[in-house]
RNA sequence: GGGCGCAUAACUCAGUGGGAGAGUGCCACCUUCACACGGUGGAGGUCGCAGGUUCAAUCCCUGCUGCGCCCA
């Protein structure tokens, strides 16, 4: 202390700083040092003399000695705090990190680590050295080189005033005029908006737009301009200097709505595509570019840039970072959609690339263009991270294979194909031919539904659960009989051509902004009747309500399915060899769109179930004695075994059956017991329940027979 | 230090206030004339932990734990 041997002890982890101290800071509270407010201590290795300040921001009494020595010059929280009480900046280092003229002769031109040893040499050679001992922080390291960076005052650096600027583009979101999508991030974008800081726009670059400012060489004037200046507008002079700072990259990317529309002519450009709709981006730009197009938008446009801000989601490297060409982590797409060798990469793109490829040792197979787009599309609705994994990758290029190989079926069969447009009235379509197109109905419905929502994976999901599970799965099996000529006649054939062309014409279409390529190849093959050279990538999308619905057949065939499904099943789980024919299926019911299901599936039971022949009877008919049964929801399928079926298989697969079913008895039984439930749930609730449960019961009770009649039978 | 988000099947991820889903992987069978990058059938989750709201919670609320991102 000055005029006393009082001490006062701080800690810090830069000492060579201490040259360009102005205070010491104390918490106000803080009891130790309440004596010492405003009185003047020796800065050490100095002849300044500097103030003890009360602060309650800078110093906390639990951290270190409670005192903190404050650099304004040199530290971004201490310059703050040295605009809080007015203390002057004394700035002790150069360009070159080396110390300046403002510090004692002897340290004058040293390296700052330099100065910091010989600092510490003489502060412990004057005792003044109380302890070293260490601390981990981060201190701010250059991305390119790693250098540790310093705060320094360089000089005059422009700033746009952003409270006037940042008023209106919080409103624009908050009106409902923009909307970001998902809904999340708009807290992202207020909370920057709303602590938003004066904007630095002087960037110390070689390129770049340079800042429009111009000190005069001989009055001294500063002067801003719209146009180049050329002489000073003070005192004439042509003596100017044109500032060296270009402007900040995101100050002209801001600007981009407008400016590359022609503006600020008033051009045909611009007053047709100013504004937008949709800004789709990573949400990691919604401070730099987002939210400084809209509010540069609305200052020299008068109108946001654009509605709706769609935030996609984001690869990142295997340790959760951004992709970035600086930090080096970037994986290539090409080596993913070519593949790529282990051993081609360098070590640290190995690194990068180890997530990504952990499940593959010597690297990774090509993939196609095709697949990864899918993968992407797919990977995650909207705005989250993403860690790719090449294992789903792998499972989506199966579909693209999937969807090829198909393609390659129905253009087999489409030769001599006319080209005719599908007769949607036509007595000869068949009822797997209205149900696949029902089907694509409902597709073609969730594609646009997802899309208009923005929700790209629902869309992309949708298509490939109908391309694979329903137009592979079933409909060409179920075509295949018309097109071998196994069932219905010629016309009937014509119009599954027909149907299996406009089909595939469609999905080519509903697929192709996630399967560019190979749509476009096969759809260049599809025998529909169009304008030499078009190309689907230029062609209509579809518009599900332009695709009927046949919602009778449909239901039928989907019965049908259930059939073939329940009859595998039975068969799978019993040990029925899958070349084994059936010589008979019992369907017992009185259900009537069993009966039609049975009368329209029959080849279809007899092909992909392996069923000689179907036949419905009522639900309270005698049965064989020696039978596999299980129950459906609207028909009970009983298979007579006659040697067929392996009786002890059949029987733990028939107890295994009732268990699931008594599972869910008393799922139900106990729901339905809590008065409390059915006073309260709402009544359709309690009586779908209801109705749940008796089926459960009805199947029990089949399932019993079924075994009792089985057991009893040996 | 401030803010935001995520924890669901072995892995990567969807999803909803009313009995848990996909892909991959796994098991069994099938080389059937589009496809073995295939077909058929199957197994596998107390939806991070602890409370609360509700007739009902994986879903809503609070706390905790773990992980991540952004800003300073």
């Amino acid at each position: 202390m000055a005029g006393s041997d009082e001490r006062l002890v701080v800690a810090t982890t830069r000492p060579e700083t201490l040259l360009g101290d102005t205070a010491v800071a104390v918490n106000p509270a803080d009891p130790r040092y309440l004596h010492l407010h405003g009185k003047e201590i020796a800065l050490p290795l100095t002849d300044r003399r500097i103030p003890i300040i009360a602060d309650g921001e800078a110093a906390s009494m639990e951290f270190g000695s409670g005192a903190v020595k404050i650099t304004p010059a040199h530290d971004f929280n201490d310059f703050e705090t040295g605009r809080r009480h007015n203390l002057p900046r004394i700035a002790v280092l150069d360009l070159d990190a080396k110390m300046n003229g403002n510090v004692p002769e002897r340290f004058r031109g040293l390296d700052r680590f330099e100065a910091r040893k010989r600092i510490l040499a003489e502060l412990t050679e004057l005792g003044l050295l109380v302890k070293e001992e260490p601390h981990t922080f981060m201190p701010a390291r250059s991305q390119r080189t790693g250098v540790i960076v310093e705060p320094l005052s360089v000089g005059k650096q422009w700033y746009v005033k952003m409270q006037p600027l940042a008023e209106p583009a919080i409103a624009a979101v908050r009106d409902g005029k923009i909307t970001f999508v998902p809904e999340g991030w708009e807290k992202t974008y207020y909370h920057w908006m709303e602590n938003i800081r004066d904007w630095c726009i002087s960037r110390q670059l070689w390129w770049g737009h340079r800042i429009p400012a111009w000190t005069c060489g001989d009055c001294g004037t500063l002067s801003v301009a719209r146009e180049d200046l050329h002489s000073c507008p003070k005192c004439g002079s042509a003596s100017l200097r044109q500032d060296e700072d270009v402007l900040d990259t995101w100050f002209s990317s801001a600007l981009w709505p407008f400016s590359t529309l022609g503006w600020p002519e008033q051009t045909p450009d611009l007053a047709k595509f100013y504004p937008t709709t949709v800004m789709e981006t990573g949400f990691d730009i919604i401070f730099f570019w987002v939210a400084r197009m809209i509010f540069m938008g609305l200052h020299f446009m008068g109108e946001a840039p654009f509605s709706t801000v769609f935030l996609h989601a984001m690869v990142r490297d295997k340790t959760g970072q951004k992709m970035s060409k600086t930090k080096g982590n970037v994986i290539d797409p090409l080596h993913i959609i070519d593949g790529v060798q282990l051993s081609e990469l360098s070590p640290e793109d190995q690194q990068t690339y180890e997530l990504l490829f952990r499940d593959y040792p010597e690297g990774v197979a090509a993939q196609g263009a095709d697949a990864l787009r899918f993968t992407l599309a797919t990977y995650a609705a909207a705005g989250r991270d993403i860690k790719l994994d090449v294992k789903r990758v792998e499972g989506y290029k199966a579909f693209i294979n999937k969807l090829w190989n198909a393609s390659r079926f129905a253009l087999m069969n489409l030769e001599g194909f006319d080209g005719r447009a599908v007769d949607f009235a036509s007595p000869g379509l068949s009822a797997a031919d209205k149900w696949i197109v029902t089907r694509l109905h409902h597709a073609a419905a969730k594609v646009e539904a997802s899309l208009q929502a923005f929700d790209i994976s629902g869309a992309a999901q949708a298509m490939y659960e109908f391309t694979w599970h329903e137009l592979c799965d079933w409909y060409l099996e179920l075509a295949k009989p018309v097109l071998y000529g196994d069932l219905g006649d010629e016309e009937a054939r014509e119009c599954s051509r027909a149907v299996l062309c406009y089909v595939l014409d469609q999905t080519c279409r509903l697929l192709h902004p996630f399967v560019p390529f190979v749509t476009e190849e096969v759809w260049s093959h599809l025998p529909t009747q169009r304008a030499e050279g078009s190309l689907l990538c230029t062609s209509a999308w579809p518009v599900a309500s332009e695709i009927p619905t046949f919602e009778a057949e449909a239901a039928e065939i989907a019965l049908v399915a259930e059939l073939i499904t329940g009859i595998r099943r039975v068969r799978g789980e019993s040990g029925v060899p899958a070349s084994k024919l059936l010589p008979k299926v019992l369907l017992l019911s009185d259900s009537e769109l069993v009966q039609r299901a049975a009368k329209a599936g029959a080849v279809y039971l007899r092909r992909m179930a392996k069923a000689e022949s179907v036949e419905v009877v009522a639900s309270n008919a005698e049965r064989p004695s020696l039978a596999a049964t299980t129950v459906m929801p609207l028909c009970e399928i009983v298979i007579p075994l006659e040697g067929v079926i392996d009786f002890e298989a059949e029987v733990i697969r028939l107890k295994k059956e009732l268990a699931g079913v008594e599972v869910d008895i008393a799922f139900f039984v106990k729901k339905l017991s809590n008065e409390r439930f059915v006073a309260n749930a709402p009544a359709e609730v309690v009586e779908t329940d209801r109705a749940k449960l008796r089926d459960a019961e009805g199947a029990k009770e089949k399932l019993l027979e079924g075994l009792r009649r089985l057991e009893g039978a040996v």
